[in-house]
DNA sequence: ACGATACTTAAGCAAATGCTTAACCAAAGT
DNA sequence: ACTTTGGTTAAGCATTTGCTTAAGTATCGT
């Protein structure tokens, strides 16, 4: 966990071109070699292996050569951390809501007597149940 | 969903940099100005409006201004559609895990003489159960 | 041994990225 | 009216990114 944040900008940055999301895609799928990966794009194999040299750079993808054949695939661990960081913002903005939810019910519950313009988005969730 | 892969390219490049996660960070914690947005950064606020251009551009925040506060906010469901991608390729991933399993067992079934090598991750979970 | 296959290395290049500073504008406060 | 505050616009610049082509180097099949 040594330095997580340069970590997350890999991960992001590998994830943000689309020829690397195929080759994600297609190692999700099952391993496969350099070649193979490299077919359904359109771009030269020494593009394809940089490509792959950012995937690995994040640790998204693992590759291991035998023989003359270079066989990737992807790290799933590294994906959940991905999927880890994104789910803790949602959620902790989520939190916030609802805070955000209580805060609005206590305030017509003060001025109880007006008409209750903003009700509570969750209303079982108040502060102080 | 014009361009399904433009929008993960942009939210992902939109990730892919740390201040731009920390505004992020912040922005999950509820709405705030440029400014305020600005101050544990350290950079000029035109840096800072920059990166927010992005973020913006992503659909990963909104911002709209009034007098001459502009106010920005996070908009969540953006946030779901890079979890969603991401939780997509790992699942696909997990189901291959499994069929591997499947694969082995039948493989075992079939020379059943020999010692068992390469055990089923999941049991439970054969092809044909 | 010899050619085909599967990469690998290196150099180069146009475009994009992540800043900077300087100058500007308009709403608020006094 | 005048200054401060909050942001905007523009220009410039170093670095990084995403390719390319050309020329390697191993390994595998025959």
């Amino acid at each position: 966990m040594l330095n997580q944040s340069l970590a997350l900008d890999l991960m992001f940055q590998a994830l943000a071109d689309p020829s690397r999301r195929a080759m994600v895609d297609r190692l999700c799928r099952g391993p496969t070699s350099v070649s193979e990966l490299a077919k359904p794009l359109a771009m030269s194999l020494p593009a394809v292996v940089q490509h792959l040299q950012v995937l690995e750079a994040s640790g998204l993808v693992r590759t291991e050569k035998l023989g003359r054949v270079r066989t990737c695939h992807i790290e799933p661990r590294a994906l959940c951390t991905a999927e880890q960081w994104v789910n803790e913002r949602r959620t902790s903005w989520e939190r916030n809501l609802d805070r955000l939810g209580d805060f609005l019910a206590e305030e017509a519950q003060q001025d109880s007597g007006k008409p209750d313009n903003n009700p509570p988005r969750k209303p079982g969730n108040r502060r102080k149940p």
